[in-house]
DNA sequence: TTCCTTTGTTAACTTTAGTGAATGAATCCT
DNA sequence: AGGATTCATTCACTAAAGTTAACAAAGGAA
């Protein structure tokens, strides 16, 4: 499992072998099975998570409607706000299928960038790319109707559709799940 | 001008002599006129901006119309995605006031990281926190209908709508100037 | 298997935003 | 000051999403 994180990596930079183990010491990977709740709401937590196989999704309750604010599959990395942010999670993170997750905490951060300290600069440009990426799609969203809201997801993100039910899908693009079925068919007869 | 950057500074670190004066040295602060544009679509930038007086706005045009995807103030900063992703500008950028920015390029932000290590550190966290407050405000936007975003923003963000014009906010907020005036006419007759 | 829960669809009705047009006010430009 | 542009509001109309309810299909658990 640690070759998915390095396959990764080595996109942005060559590690050497003293580099690689230092991760690989410093790296916990863990199975969970379907289900499984990482966070709930109201608590703290000093971990981050990188998904190396599976997915993940989190979700708050707002007026007692559970609202999907996110999915994360294989390569994404989840920090949760309650570890940026030091609060009490607004949120759940909740493994939709069988996982396999690199845990990291703020002590093994802080190891790993003191013995390897171009990989602070990295998490910092991945971050930046990152923050740069969602205004992206939030400028998207906003000027979008809910039906191109819906194409721009099966464009952008397809899989999506095959691997989460659609009530969930149509909760992360802010609509009521008799809508998206409404669209899905309006789209269908227009063939 | 260099203080309002150390006033800022100070909630996250203590600097030393030294390391203002890294910053004093490197940092290049310069006064724009309401009504500049400092990037325009397509065209590629290294530079990032921190308000330190003034206002920034960014938009793009979509189907012939400007959308406009932010309102930067005093303290914030914008990294535009053609710099983070080294790709031509989607948006535009233009003083909304006239405004006192310090303007940063890659090549002096290397500087700063190497001069001042703990710099690069605070960056990559201020980062990771941006991050996760747009993340946050993704979901509430996401999950509210029209008139509670304008709430929403009017909670959040007051001041906005004494500082821009209200079809500016309108866009920002994804919907018509007519749809905003609608709101907030029905919102005064709730009284 | 049987029962129960979850999921997806359809329909009728209500509410609200989009659109296009008209108007008046404010602002800007020279 | 005068004229043009921009800005905000209002109205009538259209289109689409929310809401409530009913129902059927699929999936899990006992």
């Amino acid at each position: 499992m640690d070759s998915v994180l390095f396959d990764f990596l080595s996109d942005y930079m060559t590690l050497s072998a003293s580099e690689k183990a230092v991760l690989t010491e410093l790296s916990v990977i863990r199975a969970f099975k379907k289900g499984t709740v990482l966070l709930r709401e109201g608590e703290y937590t000093d971990k981050g998570y990188f998904v190396l196989k599976g997915s993940l999704r989190t979700y708050f309750i707002l007026d007692g409607e559970e609202k999907t604010s996110g999915f994360y599959l294989e390569l994404d990395s989840y920090e949760p706000e309650a570890k940026v942010q030091s609060s009490p999670s607004k949120e759940f993170l909740v493994c939709s299928e069988d996982c396999y997750l690199l845990i990291a905490n703020e002590e093994m951060e802080l190891r790993a960038f003191a013995a390897f300290p171009r990989f602070e600069t990295l998490c910092r440009i991945l971050t930046e790319q990152a923050l740069s990426s969602k205004v992206s799609e939030f400028n998207t969203f906003r000027t979008a109707s809910p039906e191109q809201r819906y194409l721009n997801l099966l464009e952008k993100r397809p899989g999506l559709l095959q691997r989460f039910p659609q009530h969930q899908i149509a909760s992360y693009l802010g609509m009521a799940p008799q809508s998206l079925s409404r669209i899905r068919q309006r789209l269908s007869e227009k063939t």
